[in-house]
DNA sequence: CTGTTAGCGCATTCAC
DNA sequence: GTGAATGCGCTAACAG
């Protein structure tokens, strides 16, 4: 009973329709296809019939006898089991724009959140010929495993922190321009003490806060592991801010956080210990997510145009399947003056927000 | 060239190891399924030999022989082309977590923006045998289509606003108590004048919406359009919640909005505008994302289970999967009440707010 | 223009 | 225990 359920679902074939229509199936097929090479008459007739029997074409049947899946698998960076929640908007928005820009090509999205490499059952991990490519989006603790998997697997993408070796094709921001550009600013604003909050053992994090030492070293300064405050992405990572903050009291009149929803947690932070921002504590995010402009103080923070990120992974992925090699790419971080690095109004026109 | 890229790519088969290990395809596919017909050496043989030569199972052909497919259809509630992007942690944290649940199930997730009754083309639709079931994360503006989609079909279930009429098996929050709970506790904190903040097309909303009509007629006040203000959830949403804000001054004392992400940008705008929460106006909030616990002031909220969700939803489609037909289910509110609205600290207590 | 044939990769009766 | 045969539903040559 329990095993037939799913068998028992009689679907209408293309057998049926072609029975109903008097044809053959290969004449439903060319039809359904939109093939040339069907009478007029007869295709409207055998699209009307789809239509009125609500038939469709069983895709894995198309998909064995074509030899092609027209599926992308999306791997989200989510750690099973834990409790580790990412819950980022920046997420929704790039898995949103991922799926416009591979539909656009007539691709489907696979989800999924366990990568290939964890083989909890014998050969029923990953691309079972169900995906004709992969998009990890993001690296998390994963970079050197998604590395040797670009090198195995001729069509796969990521996003995250650029690729110095060879890790396939990498597309992500330029995170170190970005740190650096927060910096910069922050430091050019007259702030000196400025800590960095983020989780360095993340790729990309770490891309950010060495753009930050950089610009620090360039204006004299040598960043400390006082400054650098462990918050990471997870559910708790606004708890660890707070700590951080507790612990390192006033010691600073800046914040680079590594991703807005860290910097607006930072914020919450700091100004219910009765800090004022950007007065007391300049904060510059990452991200420019939704909510970063409608914030108190809108939050300054480095843009990452994940429309852009996803459409040019989704072009590289189908140059793969074209049989190409592209390589990886840098897109450009733009930093967004708002209220809360307390940048005179002066400085803003240059940045150019169209907030 | 390009036709054949995709199909160049010669997949090792079940053939292939099956000649190499010296056995018949049968045997390969027993020995890979586990099968207790099979020497327990050769199987072994096998299982190495897959291992060595990374073979994985073709999941089409499987699906195809099976007569299922193991995967089910996550359905957003994104307008394509539209630039509504949502945007909300809700969405990964659902997303997530049906994950996280479907693939207890070994099953996987199939996402997509276009629901099936936008044929763009023919027959290439929807639920084309790719899918055993779909799951509609949230009815949109679309609650009818789902409606009728879901009687068409038998594995079907939807997040949302509950089911009064014959629309399926619809999942979702006690949104109406949700709302009663919000506004009966901001009049119980001496409010009178509360407005509600979300776009009321939408069923979810709706119902938060009607909760907190009859909140406030139980207390003896009509509910009026002037406090109603429309904020949609789409990227401008906070925008409308600022001319909302600008159009109505200070003519309420309190705002319920219909989402987290509302709140927390009407709160950025009330401050900016130089007013004090909860003192000139208390706010309360809906969903309980991640965030709000972290805002400043904290925000008090109305409390989805997402987890719970969407293993009820996965359970529910399961069943469906058995031949079962479960009925809809609600889950309970829960007002989880923090700084934003003011309340005394007496009154948590009971609340039982695990931050 | 249309029907016939063959095969995509695998699971599953059956025989042996 | 294992192999041979059959079919899942569809597409793509190949003949008419």
């Amino acid at each position: 009973m329990s095993k037939t359920a799913a068998k028992d679902r009689t679907q209408i074939t293309m057998r049926d329709i072609a029975r109903m229509a008097g044809v053959s199936e290969s004449t439903v097929s060319r039809a359904l296809a939109g093939s040339q090479l069907v009478a007029e008459h007869t295709r409207l007739r055998i699209l009307e019939l789809a239509r009125s029997t609500k038939y469709a074409v069983n895709e894995h049947a198309r998909n064995l006898a074509l030899g092609q899946t027209r599926t992308i698998e999306v791997l989200f960076p989510i750690e099973r089991g834990t409790l580790q929640r990412v819950s980022d908007p920046f997420f929704v928005d790039m898995v949103a724009e991922l799926i416009d820009a591979l539909s656009t090509h007539d691709y489907d999205v696979l989800l999924s959140t366990s990568p290939p490499w964890s083989e909890v059952r014998p050969g029923c991990a990953f691309l079972g010929g169900r995906a004709d490519g992969v998009i990890f989006v993001g690296q998390g603790r994963h970079r050197e495993e998604i590395a040797e998997f670009a090198r195995d697997n001729r069509i796969v993408v990521t996003w995250g922190a650029g690729g110095r070796r060879d890790e396939g094709c990498v597309i992500g921001t330029d995170n170190v321009r970005g740190g650096y550009l927060a910096a910069r600013h922050l430091i050019a604003l007259g702030r000196r003490q400025i800590a960095f909050l983020g989780d360095c053992t993340l790729p990309e994090i770490e891309e950010r806060y060495e753009g930050y030492c950089a610009a620090l070293r360039e204006a004299g300064m040598e960043p400390g592991d006082a400054l650098r405050i462990n918050a990471p992405f997870d559910i708790d990572g606004a708890r660890t801010v707070t700590v951080g903050l507790d612990r390192f009291g006033r010691h600073f009149d800046a914040i680079f956080a590594a991703s807005d929803m860290i910097a607006m947690a930072a914020m919450a932070n700091l100004q219910a210990a009765g800090a004022r921002i950007p007065d007391d504590v300049a904060v510059v995010g990452f991200d420019d997510v939704a909510m970063a402009a409608h914030m108190h103080p809108a939050l300054t923070t480095v843009r990452q145009n994940i429309a852009e990120g996803a459409q040019l992974m989704t072009a590289k992925i189908m140059a793969m399947l074209q049989g190409e090699k592209p390589k990886g790419e840098m897109l450009p971080a733009k930093l967004i003056i708002r209220d809360s690095c307390g940048a005179p109004l002066s400085m803003r026109q240059e940045s150019g927000d169209q907030t």
